[in-house]
Order: C-alpha cells, then structure tokens, then sequence
DNA sequence: GTCTATAGACAGATAGAC
DNA sequence: GTCTATCTGTCTATAGAC
C-alpha cells in the first residue's frame, strides 16, 4: 500500500500506547497528564486523540489487550492430561508472561480503580476467567488425588498472589535468572498443594 | 485538662486522617483532592492545612505510622525458639495484622509511587526490615534442618506475597472465617517450606 | 479553628490553521 | 497528521476576615 511521506499514524499510534503504558506504570494513571504521555512521543497535545478518543480508553484499551493476550496463550485445558504436569506448566507459563511485561501487568492490577464501572466489570470478568483455569486445575488434582489441598479457592488465589508477585522483586541481570527463577516457584506451587 | 468550647482539634485531626486514608484506597492518592477529604468530614479545603502542612506529608504520615505500628507488633524474633513455630506465629501475625486495616495495608503498597524520593526510602527501608524478619525464622528452620528451602530469598518474598494476597479476596462474612482463613494459609506456607 | 476568596498552575478536550 | 490556541474546569496552597 503506497502511503503518502508524512503519514505515520501507523507507526504513531503505537508509539502514543507504548508512552502512555510506561509512564502509567511509573506515575500511575491519575498523576499522568495526555501533555506528558504527547511530550514522550514529541507530539503536541491534541494530536493524541487521533488515536484515543480520551485517556481513560487508552488505559481501557492497554488493560483489555494485556488481558486478552493472557488468555488466548495460557496453554488450553486439557483434562486428561497429568494434573501435576498441568500445574507446572501454569507456573511456567505464568511466570515468564508476567516477567515478560512487567509494566502491563503492573497496571492491569495497579489501576483497576481508575476504570469506569464499565470498563471494571470487563476486566474483571477477564481476570476471573484466568483464575478458573487454574482453579479447575487444582480441582482435577485434588479429585485425582494426586494434590492434597485444604481449600481449593482460597488455594488458587493464593498460588495466584505468589507467583504474580516475581513482579516486585525480580531484576534482570541479578543473582537468579528467569530459569532458575521458575525453577524454585515451580517447587513452591507443587510442596504447597501437596504434590511433592 | 480545660479545653475551650469550639476547639476539636483533637478530634478533628484523626478525622482528616481516616477520611485521608480512606479515600486514598478507594480512589488513590493523585486521584484524590484536598477539597473531597475536607468535604469528607465537614470542613471547607483551607482549614485541612491546620492538620498537615500538605497533601504529600498526609500521605507519607499515614504509610510511616502504619509500618511502625506493623514493627512494632510484630513478635520479636527469638532465635532458640522453634523455627516452625516462629513461621506459624510469623503468618498469624501477618494475616491478622492485614486483615485488620485493609486500607493502610493497600495504600502502602499502591502508593509507594507517590512519595517524594526522600520519604520513599524511609518507608522502602521499613519494608525490608520487615521481610528480614521473615528472611531470619526462614534461614533459623533450614540450618535447623526443620525445612526444606531452595532459596531462602525467594521463598521469602512469596511467602510475603501469597500472604499479603490475602487483602485481595478477604471479605468478613464470606464463605470462610479469619480462624479458617488463617489455618490454610498456615498450611500452605508450612508445606512450601518442607515443614510437613 | 474555621471560613471565604483567591493566586497561579495545570488538567482534559476541542477548533481551526496549515 | 500535527500544531497552536483556547475553553472550561480543577488543583494545591495561602491570606485575611471572623
């Protein structure tokens, strides 16, 4: 497609998303000004709502991608498969998606409360069908005995807590790399349903 | 003491500071204005600055009371104690203190971003003295040959992150209770550790 | 101790030139 | 596609009356 010199809404749009994502992640949503995500782009203010038509769907926008990417790759269920096999690829998976855009997933949980009630109940109803993934996991092992789980619930939303918090902590180029990193969570997820 | 009609100093302070911290974990603290925390609890915008020299030192104020408290309390460490026994009173603790102001707990953990460098480091300081605490019963158990650790740091920080978790879900009158909430979680953390 | 008024900066979003 | 100018409103913090 031949394109006249000039026009770079295409390169620009993710250029305006890219900047919003990074200084929402550092600021958070409601200290970031449209001035200051324009500026990161070298752009003037108005021309930002070529590509959003304000800034709570940008946010919006950011949030639901992220979302929807963590979904369509988690590893499809597969029911006769090995719970425990199950399990430690939900850890892997997990681990390495979140390492892998820590700013994403630091506002897809950081900014919730910036949502409209709308865009919330969207979110939301994303983020509980990831948690039934790893719940319905935990309950085939469980039934499968091969994990013993005092409450399978509260047990999903706590391997949850854990493994999302690598987040906070990990540094690339510190003492532990991604693999050995998956490693030891791997360890923790599977003492604590009782697996090992 | 005699105290004149008309001077609610004493009271009114701790009311700007519930309504500060309230509204700052339901809406965060950028999110949040002068004039919606003095309408909070009946006064006009200017008379807020009789209880804080600023919206910034507000903020800083509550985070730094409430991780001293969060020190304070916590059980002193008492190296010839059982090491299991240590992380069960350690995990109690936790979930109980959490458990028990929701809002301090989030905001000190969501509003870390707001503080100005100076009062960052003094809360970020505060923070790691608590996970030393953690760090030290984890390290007691291993060397005792009571628990199973692969990494010490690591576990340490998920531990602390699966149970801080617990503010994400926790609702009083849902289907579980604090004692059983408690029992479970100190299940998890006794088997991740290799304590069972 | 609290109010009202206000200073001065900055917000999100729009209009029209180029 | 982008800029500049601008509308309209809000923000933190202060000053001075009562």
């Amino acid at each position: 497609m031949a394109r006249r010199q000039g026009s770079h809404s295409d390169i620009t749009g993710p250029r305006v998303r890219a900047a919003a994502l990074r200084l929402f992640a550092r600021h958070g949503y409601a200290a970031v000004s449209m001035r200051q995500i324009a500026g990161e782009v070298g752009l003037g203010a108005g021309a930002l709502y070529l590509y959003t038509p304000d800034k709570q769907t940008l946010l919006f926008s950011l949030m639901h991608d992220h979302m929807q990417e963590l979904l369509e790759k988690l590893p499809a269920a597969a029911p006769d498969q090995d719970p425990r096999a199950r399990l430690e690829a939900f850890a892997r998976f997990h681990i390495r998606f979140h390492l892998d855009r820590p700013d994403l997933v630091f506002i897809a949980y950081m900014e919730l409360r910036n949502l409209t009630p709308e865009n919330f109940a969207v979110i939301e109803a994303m983020r509980r069908r990831y948690e039934a993934r790893l719940e319905e996991i935990l309950c085939a092992g469980e039934l499968a005995g091969e994990f013993r789980i005092r409450d399978v619930k509260l047990t999903t939303m706590a391997l949850i807590a854990m493994l999302t918090g690598v987040n906070t902590w990990f540094r690339e180029g510190g003492r532990l790399d991604r693999e050995g990193v998956e490693a030891i969570y791997r360890d923790l997820v599977l003492k604590a349903v009782g697996a090992e």
